[in-house]
DNA sequence: AATATTATAGATTGATCATTCTATATCCGC
DNA sequence: GCGGATATAGAATGATCAATCTATAATATT
């Protein structure tokens, strides 16, 4: 009955996630889009609206999938604590990698800060971490892993300020030493946070 | 001899710096740049070169002045662990401004992580920052504040990631309460390494 | 007061932007 | 294999961008 189409829009989404990643929102045009994601002009205002619904669509994408994978982690069977222990380790990792590999989150805190749609997906993300390493602080609270001292909400936020303060920092060259620093100094605190 | 110029310098770099602060550089045309400062076209091209030339100015001269008043603080007579818990403190601010007064340094990690030169001029910035904590660290140590145990030039790193990362999550509306607690951990971080 | 020198004001340029429009190609159900 | 429907390709549009150019205004020295 028609043509169809020649290109998946989750794979278009996920390329637009690794350009706007890599360039930003302002710093990807509507033409390196097309040719970059293989997908004709006519197509991607069709399904995506305009530029900026591809943009927030691919900012809502990387967001549950970031988020998502560090929530399976903190629900990992066997010691909460040990969970949490993984995921700040693994926010080490953004020490060495490439800049183009940033955190898209915490950029669009900066480049979409005049956009309230933007930021309720950043937000919304940000608390969806938040929950999650809170939670996994109560277990283990719970489970006399942490000192019944230790607030979950209040170690949670600092935790997800580190969090995306490193997601920041990730963009700056030169920055890797003050990442895997920060990374120590936070397994530290649990230890010492250790009933 | 000549026509005297209408304007100060340092003035229009100072309501520059108030711009970019508030829009960004991609965000902020040069006839907007124009009408704002009170600057004609043609004096600020003579002047600064060009817009990203008045950028270049504005980003330097908010980290001196920033970085300055920091160490200066660290530098004050008396504690140097009291005056490292008052730098930090002084960080919660940023938990109530409104996000147009957010920091240009972290911001521009973000929107100019493309130009190298001015990241070279944050990464100076950052740099300054992070041996005068780390001085202050030391010599806080030196006087038996600080346990022997610390490791001044780590916890320097892991500092400046969370000021930068507080300077971050200021541009999100509703981080009041995550940058309250991050500034409160980290109080509590430096009374536990206290001898 | 005349002139040289620099600032100012605003028109102009040429590139690039996001978006829409037009025309052509491709496929499915019949 | 034909008609209808949708995808594609790329030209066209109109706005906006940074930057330059042109012409006018203002002042300090002579």
């Amino acid at each position: 009955m028609a043509r169809p189409r020649n290109y998946d829009e989750d794979q278009v989404l996920e390329g637009a996630v690794a350009i706007f990643r890599e360039r930003g929102y302002e710093g990807t045009s509507v033409p390196e889009l097309i040719e970059e994601l293989g997908i004709c002009r006519q197509s991607l205002y069709k399904t995506f609206g305009d530029k900026r619904g591809l943009y927030l669509k691919a900012l809502e994408r990387y967001g549950q999938l970031e988020v998502d994978s560090k929530l399976e982690l903190l629900s990992s069977e066997g010691s909460p604590l040990d969970n949490l222990r993984t995921l700040i380790r693994s926010l080490a990792a953004l020490a060495t990698t490439c800049p183009s590999d940033g955190c898209l989150t915490a950029t669009a805190m900066v480049e979409s800060r005049e956009d309230p749609e933007a930021l309720a997906v950043v937000e919304q993300q940000v608390e969806r971490l938040e929950s999650g390493i809170r939670a996994a602080v109560q277990q283990a609270q719970r489970r006399g892993e942490l000192r019944p001292g230790v607030r979950p909400e209040r170690l949670a936020r600092a935790l997800i300020t580190v969090t995306y303060g490193i997601g920041l920092l990730a963009r700056l060259p030169g920055s890797g030493p003050r990442i895997a620093d920060a990374v120590s100094v936070l397994l530290e605190l649990l230890d010492e946070a250790e009933d």
